[in-house]
DNA sequence: TAAGTAATTGCCCTTTGGTGCAATTGTTTT
DNA sequence: AAAACAATTGCACCAAAGGGCAATTACTTA
């Protein structure tokens, strides 16, 4: 039933369909037992989500290292915590430092000890075998929400970095000062320029980040930092 | 050992060191253990924290109905999630609607499922025990550095939203549209009023506000609203 | 009823902000 | 060396922001 995708596999015909249910939602199983990967699989599939599986974290890991094309959308990682090779805890310790994809477990006979060590590196959830299907998607809808939330956020941030590093240093210095509150003649006399200097600088940088005005530029240092 | 503090007592001649240790931060443990109450206290004031101890939930619940004058400072609580009575997670629960104290566990031999339940309801830690004591001071100065920045910020936003009460009607909505970035000449055709007005009601609500230009009116807008 | 508060407006003046036009200088790239 | 980019400045003009002074109107409160 279950399909085992990867990124690196070329297009297809059935990209249409698998690209609309990335844009809803894609969950990465890694478990090692493959009946689990089977029927999580179906599941998902049946919610309308993409869904890729492991049957270990080292091969999810390995895929990540190609940094493939991949359909956009919101995405997160559902990760028995026992497993051979990597342990669920060693792939999140792992995963910290790449992105911010939300991490949910899932347990069988684990303690609490485990629970804990998970939530404290970060995990959305733990969810404990047996799963009740329907507790399962509600944590997997928020972990997705979740994702879409930073994703739109990391996107925009993105956007507003890449036209702030467009700024020369003289603009993005006077941009910091407008947002700072001082006014032209102040920045002026600080740097020891001319007023028509400083006006053309400021202007210049408003184009630039694409602020339709200083209120713009206020929000957007306080967003992304100058 | 331990002293039993609450809120209620009268000022004695002891309260300026309880104030000095309040200001560095208060815990509160709740176990229905006295021993363990007296051990983590002594522990705590010998860590140079304040330290109140409750025998059961409902005691420290019906302390907080009486919105006693208490020493400024962060403050914690650390709660065994078995106890007679109201639970530990039941106390989680009244807590959430309160304030924004943080929240700590201790569980001897609770499964995973206490864990996981704890820190969905947004508990900040879960202690197994045995505790060992450098991890416990560890998990309670972050609970405590958490709370103070919570206070912080609250009072922060206490602060600037009494301000902005002070605004009438006429004066919010000019300092939204001047924080939405409209101009004087533009709020002034919206509203149908004189240009002499809007600059106005913008000046008084810049001076009530405490902003020291526009550009701090907007930076305040978006952190409590107007 | 008198005082106080809030909203309103006009006139006038200064400071800031926003732009166009034109030109100079130094550095970097092709 | 020519072209391109960045920083700089002067002059002039207009729009917008910030206030001072004075006055009117409507509504609420002591």
């Amino acid at each position: 039933m279950s399909v085992l995708r990867n990124s690196r596999q070329a297009i297809s015909v059935s990209d249409e369909k698998l690209a609309a249910r990335c844009a809803r939602g894609r969950v990465i199983v890694i478990d090692d037992d493959v009946q689990i990967l089977a029927a999580l699989a179906a599941l998902f599939e049946l919610e309308g989500y993409a869904c890729e599986t492991y049957t270990s974290a080292l091969a999810y890991l390995d895929i990540l290292n190609f940094p493939s094309p991949s359909f956009p959308g919101p995405c997160c990682v559902l990760c028995d915590i026992k497993m051979p090779g990597l342990s669920g805890l060693e792939l999140q310790r792992r995963l910290a430092s790449l992105g911010d994809t939300p991490l949910l477990f899932m347990s069988g006979d684990s303690g609490a000890q485990e629970a804990v060590s998970a939530f404290r590196a970060g995990a959305i959830d733990f969810l404990i075998k047996p799963i009740d299907v329907d507790v399962l998607l509600a944590s997997i809808n928020r972990a997705l929400a979740c994702s879409s939330e930073c994703q739109q956020a990391q996107i925009r941030r993105d956007v507003l970095a890449a036209r702030i590093a467009m700024l020369t240093e003289r603009e993005r210095d006077i941009a910091r000062r407008v947002a700072a509150g001082q006014t032209n003649p102040e920045i002026a006399a600080k740097l020891n320029i001319a007023l028509r200097t400083v006006k053309l600088h400021r202007q210049r940088a408003l184009e630039k980040i694409g602020a339709g005005g200083t209120v713009d530029l206020v929000r957007i240092a306080d967003e992304v930092g100058l």
